[in-house]
DNA sequence: ATATTTAATTTTGCATTCAAAATTATGTCA
DNA sequence: TGACATAATTTTGAATGCAAAATTAAATAT
C-alpha cells in the first residue's frame, strides 16, 4: 500500500482552529445575530479551556463577526442594513477587481470548471433548488476568485461574504429578482469566456449592487423579528 | 471651568491597547520585518502578561502584520515585491471605491479641508520635505476615505495599508516618480472639487498603480539588506 | 404588591502556572 | 578538533487561578 502525503502535517494551534469552527457557527446559523456567545459552553463542547476560545473570538471581533463589550463579553454581531450597505460596495469592488486579474490569468480549465458550475446552477434554478443553486453559485465567485491569483483579495473577500453569508442565504428572492440574477451570471460567463476583464468587473460590480437591493429589502421586511 | 465631556469614557481592554500599540511599533520600524516578536520583552515594556499580549499578536496575524509560526511564536511579517503586487491592487480597488463615495458624499467644508492639505503638500514637495510631504500625502487620502461614510471600507483600507506603509514610506522617490505623483494629485484635487467620481476613482486606481512601481522598484533593490 | 437595597452567584479580564516543544549548552567519543 | 548525542534552559501553547465587574437572587422598606 502506498501511503500519499499531499499535503504536509499542518499542527494548528487550538485558537485557529476554533476560529474556524466558530466561524461556521455563525454563518451556519447555530449562533444566531445578536446573542451572547455562550463562552463556557463552546469552551466544553469543544474541550478547550478559556484562554484560546478568548483568542478565537478576538481575532472574530477584529473581522466583525463578533462584538466585544468590555466587561460583558462577546455577543454575534447583528447585521442591520446599513452594515449591508456599507458592506455591499465594498465586495462589489472586490469583485469586479477580481474579475478583471482573472480574466488576466485565468486557464481554460478553469473557465470550464466555472462554466460546469454555472450550468449547475441553471438546473438548481430551474428546478428551484435554492441551497443547492446557492452552493452552485457560491462556486462560481469562489472560482473566479481563486483564478485572480491574489490571496490578499481573496482573505479580504472572505471576510466581508462571511459578514453577510447569512443574510444572502436567508434572504429569499422574488422571481423577478431570481431570474435577473441568472441572466447576469450568464454574461458573466460570457464575459470570462472572451477574457474581458473590463466587462466582467463591471457586471459583477452591477451584480453585487443588485444583491444589496435582495437582502436589504428582505432585512427590512424581517427585522423586527 | 466648564469641563466638556464630548467623549464617551472608553474603559479600553489591554489587548485592544496592545494592538495598537504593536501596530505602531512594526509601522514606526522599531519592530523590522522578519524580527521575532520578542514578547517577554513587550511584556515587561507595557507592564502585562502573556495573555493580553498574545491576544493580540493573534489579531495582528489575522490583519497579516504578524506571522504566527506553531511552536516558535511570532515573527513581524516581511513584504515581499509579491506582497505589494497583491495588496497594492486591492488598495486601489478600495481607493476608487472611496473617490467615488466622496464624491457623492463630501461637504465643500471636507473638499475645502483636503485642499488645504493639498496646497500644504505641494510646499513640502517644492521644498523637499519628504517626511512632512507624506503627512500632507496621508491626510489627503484618509480624508477621501473618510468622506466616503463606510466604516467597512475604511477598516479594511487602514488594514491593508498598515502592512505596506513602512515599504511606503523609505521608498524614496525619483525626481520623476515625485513630480509624477504630484501632478496626480492636482488631478485628485480637481476631479474631487468637480465632484465627479468616476474620474476620481479612475485616478486614485492608477495613482495606486504607480506608487505601486516605485515601491517595488526600491524594494527590488534593497532586499538583500 | 412594587421599588430599592443588599447579598450571593456568575462572568469577565488578566495573571500565573505547567507541560511540551524548541533552543542552547555541555559532554562524549572518533 | 569536530561530529554527534545528551542534558539544561528557554520559549511556547494552553489550563488554571483569582480579583473585579456584572448579573441575578434575596431581603428590606414603602
Amino acid at each position: 500500500m502506498n501511503i500519499t502525503m499531499d499535503e504536509a502535517i499542518v499542527r494548528r494551534s487550538l485558537h485557529d482552529e476554533l476560529v474556524e469552527r466558530l466561524q461556521r457557527l455563525i454563518i451556519e446559523g447555530e449562533l444566531t445575530p445578536g446573542e451572547k456567545v455562550p463562552e463556557k459552553e463552546l469552551c466544553e463542547r469543544y474541550n478547550v479551556s478559556r484562554t484560546p476560545m478568548r483568542e478565537a473570538l478576538k481575532v472574530l471581533a477584529s473581522e466583525g463577526l463578533v462584538t466585544l463589550t468590555p466587561n460583558r463579553g462577546s455577543s454575534v454581531t447583528a447585521v442591520t442594513v446599513e452594515d449591508l450597505e456599507e458592506v455591499f460596495p465594498v465586495m462589489g469592488a472586490l469583485e469586479a477587481l477580481s474579475g478583471e486579474l482573472a480574466c488576466e490569468k485565468i486557464t481554460d480549465a478553469e473557465i470550464a470548471a466555472i462554466g460546469k458550475s454555472h450550468h449547475e446552477m441553471i438546473g438548481h434554478y430551474k428546478a428551484k433548488r435554492l441551497p443547492e443553486y446557492f452552493a452552485a453559485n457560491e462556486a462560481i465567485h469562489t472560482g473566479i476568485l481563486k483564478a485572480a491569483r491574489n490571496d490578499t483579495l481573496a482573505a479580504q473577500h472572505r471576510m466581508l461574504s462571511a459578514r453577510v453569508r447569512r443574510a444572502r442565504y436567508l434572504a429569499n428572492m422574488t422571481r423577478e429578482r431570481w431570474d435577473k440574477a441568472v441572466a447576469e451570471h450568464e454574461d458573466i460567463l460570457a464575459a470570462l469566456e472572451a477574457r474581458d476583464g473590463r466587462k466582467l468587473g463591471i457586471i459583477l460590480k452591477q451584480h453585487l449592487r443588485n444583491k444589496l437591493e435582495t437582502v436589504s429589502e428582505w432585512l427590512r421586511a424581517n427585522d423586527r423579528e
